[in-house]
DNA sequence: AAACTTTTGTTATATTATAACATAACAAAA
DNA sequence: TTTTGTTATGTTATAATATAACAAAAGTTT
């Protein structure tokens, strides 16, 4: 099992996740041999920055401020569309929002759990589920092309707060 | 192991998929208390109808083509959250999309595989998926509230189409 | 029928995403 | 070092999905 639940769901230095993400995804660029441009860097930067999923207007707007230029939706989703193909981030379909991804160099099919209070999201990639998805899919005769595998609740530390509230 | 992939995924008496939905969502209404109006039954008779993911906006023209009335698209988002909420459709987070459910009565989580091809969706509820999940939160110390797990990939008909146009 | 509740209608607008075409930036070949 | 080709970005417009806010109608209860 490979999860960054303890780090997405605890706080950490998150100067150092974004620094790591952007050396690994240079490094994975050059080795597929496409470009990291300074738009695309810059998106991934502010994903980071924010460490939990993003809208693609948000990503505008912050791309827009760091930038003092205007910018418009293709631009974004542009960018957004190479990262997804690159494996730098992902798109969580039940917000319509798009994650920097923490392990973009081992092949995987991912499960994320985003907390419906703080946003914050963990991914994990675990072969058990995947062979149980595998072995439903064989049943079913269906051949799998991608999976969206995304789970709503409450974070540990939201967990905490609410059941002090409730006191 | 609770699933409709062979109706889902083959040709079968569609009709009689919809004339049992509308039984069976008239008597959960009736033990629920609540009503099943005649705008609300008129979009599931759609959904299954459709027998396929369809969005609002589908949804809308065609009610708006059996009414003959023009719609407006909160009319139909009520509709489908009304239905929702009775657990008589779902809504497919990676298509923006909404389907009947073909057993509504059992509570259950699901696990949806969507044929990218011909868009015929199939529904499963498993036990075995739903340990693995919940043993996945429990690890990340996650409370789990709700769960999207879709599938996209070849339903049956469309592995044997594509494999024959490849001849 | 009056008062109340629930459902639907209406208008306007927010949010997410893409099509189509133009320009700029960069790299390779001539 | 032009010129050509390719890739990336800019620009305008619009499509597709969804909701807020308030008004009217329909259905219930008293």
């Amino acid at each position: 099992m490979l999860s960054n639940h303890r780090l997405a769901f605890h706080p950490h230095n998150q100067e150092r996740c974004l620094d790591a993400a952007i050396i690994s995804a240079k490094k994975l660029c050059a080795e597929k041999n496409t470009k990291l441009s300074s738009m695309r860097e810059a998106v991934l930067i502010l994903l980071w920055q924010g460490h939990k999923p993003m809208g693609a207007y948000d990503i505008l707007n912050g791309i827009a401020k760091t930038t003092g230029k205007s910018i418009a939706p293709p631009t974004i989703y542009r960018a957004l569309e190479f990262l997804l193909e690159m494996g730098l981030i992902h798109r969580i379909a039940s917000l319509n929002a798009y994650i920097g991804c923490p392990f973009p160099n081992s092949a995987h099919s991912n499960l994320f759990m985003v907390c419906s209070q703080c946003g914050s999201t963990a991914e994990i990639a675990d072969s058990g589920l995947n062979k149980i998805l595998d072995s439903l899919c064989t049943t079913a005769d269906f051949s799998m092309e991608t999976q969206y595998v995304e789970i709503k609740g409450r974070c540990p530390q939201c967990q905490t707060i609410s059941a002090k509230s409730e006191q």
